[in-house]
DNA sequence: ATTATCTATAGATCTATAGATAATGC
DNA sequence: ATTATCTATAGATCTATAGATAATGC
């Protein structure tokens, strides 16, 4: 796998021939079909990673009290460090063009539903006050932008924990938004976050 | 060249064959090698487009008077606009991995130099207090991933007059680095946006 | 007998070239 | 004579299958 994703983010899907794979690991071509049916079942388990610690989290802070200032700390913060963590540079892989065929229309639906959530935390914040922003929908698409680019450039990692780089962006998104109370909702995120580990434990 | 950009950022450069390109402008593929030699060089010439407007204005502020953040906010409307003017969602096309083969590399230093350039404006404004930033490489990092995700979502585009998309994008971004003065540097940004545009002429 | 690998290869591409042919403009 | 297209095809891939063979474990 890690062979695989590796030349799959450098060279491309299409440009990696599956005897670049099994030569990466010390095989013939044809013995890769002993552990896969097809060359797409190789993407396909690839992309079954991501989008889902992020999506998870959102899912558990619908029940949540918290004020959406804290709620969108949570996400961001769990989201960009799960993004962060991904070995091989995972994230670039949902950009490549290859992996918008229809065997991968599950995973994007996925992605599509965090970027709700997304819109809705912020929305919430604009209606309340707590951001002050003109449009929500574009402040949105700003902040959903860097969780992004996020998963696709883990090579250029600054050489920083995984954990204080997500919660530095999460700070400077809710700049970027122009939180009335920025620390407040740094500390209730933390904490909300902290909680949301517990429970899954 | 329409319709070969439109291939490569859907399908991707090494799953777009020559026949579908001449196909989707009622050719027969080999007579597309009456106008590129290589099927390289179609990519190449799409490429040849982006970065430089960006570039040159951040050479062209260089001799500026003007702080820190009135430059920062100028350059950031100027890039984030001619990126968002890019036909063809052609900075998808900088991210296909076929596009760091070495024909392109001279792309790549253009990117760099512009990236540098973002980094000294963060940094000079950091020195002198105009941005409030405890680490500058890092929100340089931020920033520029805002940018950079416009050149590759051309597509989702919330239908917003570019000039004015560019332009909030910059206040946004100055939010994002804690401006002293977010108002003043769009002022200031805005006439030296006008002033570099009438040098041009 | 099962597991993991191999060689050989069918069948389907795909890029680029060679050379014929039609249309255009002097 | 020049420009723009075409058909035919060489040569190089690339995925996946068929079937042989070696190694492992009962």
């Amino acid at each position: 796998m890690a062979a695989a994703a590796g030349l799959f983010t450098t060279l491309g899907y299409t440009a990696t021939s599956t005897t670049m794979i099994a030569a990466a690991v010390g095989l013939r071509q044809p013995s890769l079909y002993y552990y896969f049916p097809t060359k797409e079942s190789i993407l396909s388990r690839l992309l079954g990673y991501s989008w889902r610690p992020g999506l998870a989290c959102a899912r558990a802070l619908r029940t949540s009290g918290a004020g959406p200032d804290a709620r969108l700390f949570a996400l961001l913060a769990v989201d960009v460090e799960s993004l962060r963590r991904l070995p091989w540079s995972l994230g670039a892989l949902y950009y490549l063009p290859d992996a918008h065929a229809a065997p991968f229309a599950e995973m994007w639906r996925e992605r599509d539903e965090l970027r709700d959530e997304y819109a809705v935390l912020v929305g919430d914040g604009a209606r309340d006050g707590v951001f002050q922003v003109d449009d929500p929908a574009f402040a949105t698409d700003l902040v959903f932008r860097v969780t992004e680019s996020i998963a696709q450039t883990h090579g250029e990692a600054h050489g920083r924990d995984p954990e204080r780089f997500a919660v530095d962006t999460a700070q400077h998104c809710l700049r970027l938004l122009a939180a009335r109370d920025p620390e407040g909702a740094r500390a209730t995120g933390l904490a909300l976050r902290a909680s949301l580990k517990a429970t899954k434990k």
